[in-house]
DNA sequence: TAAGTGTTCACAT
DNA sequence: TGAACACTTA
């Protein structure tokens, strides 16, 4: 998901950092990263139905890392389910059944430690576990919002309307969508990687001036995206080649047999 | 060297 | 929600 191995590719736009940097900024979160890892710490109890809130325990303890570090965070939470993305979802409902047949499985069979895998592989994030999020945030005066869909293009509105300086994820989709700096990877020693809207051109070998970023998200959409079927044989380095040599930065208009010609194939 | 595929990992004891 | 890694393929 997201754009295939573009984090690596853009290592020469990316540095490390400690939290401490953006003392004093508004930090939109992609809060379903964190819910996910939370998940974790509870999947049994969230598959099997039982009460926990140990999700709950988890967002807030990186919450509360970000409150610590005098970081003002937004809250984003996923909202409807992106009908582009239909089919992938379909696989992951498939994967989540036959884990938990698994699971089942194991179970009685007395094989605790592959069965907790098992949990780990088919724990879904719903919408009452994000309220319940929601609900723990409210009563400690913590924003959030409810994207209309997908987070992602709610969380750079905010970050390109400047509403929030920074955007917290481990999604490279952001880098997309137009977000200036985002921070990747955060752990709870508030370390990250922050990647810069400013610093792709160091990424694509190109001087600044002769950087264009609708040449750079269509060269992503090129390599290959979560929203239509992509054509094989072509990752980012190759897709970075022709948009290089390109003049038109349209990849819809561009004629497909110029690319295949290009990348030799 | 680049791209595709399948597997593992994220939590926290 | 996703990425990293190891391995195969061309
Ligand atoms: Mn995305």
């Amino acid at each position: 998901m997201g754009i295939q191995g573009l984090l690596p590719f853009l290592k020469k736009s990316s540095r490390n950092i400690q939290l401490s940097e953006f003392r004093g900024k508004v930090a939109a979160v992609d809060v379903y990263c964190w819910l996910h890892k939370g998940a974790f710490s509870c999947a049994e109890k969230l598959v099997k139905g039982e009460p926990t809130d140990g999700y709950i325990i988890y967002v807030m303890k990186q919450v509360n890392l970000l409150l610590s570090h005098n970081i003002k965070p937004i809250l984003v939470f996923d909202g409807c389910h992106l009908p582009a993305k239909e089919v992938t979802e379909l696989k992951r409902r498939e994967n989540r059944v036959k884990n938990r047949r698994k699971a089942k499985e194991l179970l009685r069979e007395g094989k605790i430690k592959e069965a907790r895998e098992c949990f780990q592989r088919c724990v879904d994030i719903t919408s009452t576990m994000a309220h319940e999020v929601i609900k723990a945030c409210r009563a400690r005066n913590i924003d959030t919002i409810v994207a209309p869909y997908e987070a992602d293009s709610q969380l750079a509105f905010l970050n390109i309307n400047g509403v929030a300086d920074i955007v917290i994820t481990e999604d490279s989709d952001l880098i997309l969508f137009g977000c200036s700096k985002i921070i990747f990877k955060m752990d709870s020693n508030g370390c990250g990687v922050l990647v810069e809207k400013e610093k792709l051109h160091l990424s694509m070998n190109v001087p600044r001036d002769k950087f264009d970023f609708t040449k750079f998200r269509n060269m992503c959409i090129l390599s290959g995206c979560d929203y239509l079927p992509s054509l094989h044989g072509i990752g980012l380095v190759k897709a970075c080649r022709f948009f290089i040599v390109t003049s038109n930065p349209d990849v819809y208009t561009v004629s497909l047999s110029k690319v295949l010609n290009f990348v030799n194939m």
